[in-house]
DNA sequence: AAATATACATAATTTTCTTATGTATAAGAT
DNA sequence: ATCTTATACATAAGAAAATTATGTATATTT
């Protein structure tokens, strides 16, 4: 469980990726959906999750309506124009930095 | 170059990768074979580097052995016995993180 | 002679998390 | 019926880990 602590950079990212192949999401979906795509290796805090998003909306990347389900609120995130501009550069900036980090750590396997 | 902020957390880690492949190395000489195996992509700052090479020796994964070439300081690090058991598991959690955001971002990606 | 490279170090600041705490509703378990 | 867990948001305090700026000193290249 070591690992919940070292995706430090790298939340936006995954944030606006997968908003972008989602099309909107809330906020606790989107911490469901990253423990069931990573098995339960990567969970994201609310603590990390809320402050994200907020500062994502005030960047203009991502625009927020209001909800209310089950009688419980809803806040649907989706990217705004700019903001699935800025995903393509921030996922091939996130892309080759796995890449990098590959190398390093394990020079031996192969990407295809 | 975005990338150069992207590497928090792992630092730790490469350290003890190199150390423990190449035997012993010491600051400057770590941050120019980053650069050179990323070529160029993962720039670690001296900043960064010096305070993260004191704290592994205070928790006793480091010994230092100081040197003097062409009349300048080298301080040598390897890796203690302590230090060769925890870059193992270190290195098992970064790669278990490394294939989780590649699942995350890129989950077309094959490595074999 | 000046600029760049080598080699260390630390302080101030910023970014980005974790942990703790709070509110509120719904659903499942005892 | 009550307690626990799940759903759903939010923020504040603190810690961790960087960046940026600054400092010292020697060697090499221009």
């Amino acid at each position: 469980m070591g690992n919940s602590k070292l995706y430090k950079g790298s939340l936006n990212t995954i944030i606006l990726k997968l908003l972008d192949e989602q099309g909107k999401m809330y906020g606790y979906e989107i911490t469901q959906k990253v423990k069931a795509l990573t098995k339960g290796e990567l969970n994201i805090t609310e603590g990390a999750l809320y402050p994200a998003l907020h500062k994502l909306e005030a960047e203009g990347l991502l625009d927020v309506e209001v909800a209310k389900v089950d009688n419980r609120l809803r806040k649907y995130y989706k990217l705004t124009e700019l903001g699935e501009k800025e995903t393509v550069n921030r996922l091939a900036d996130l892309e080759e930095f796995i890449r990098s980090m590959q190398n390093l750590v394990n020079p031996d396997w192969n990407i295809t």
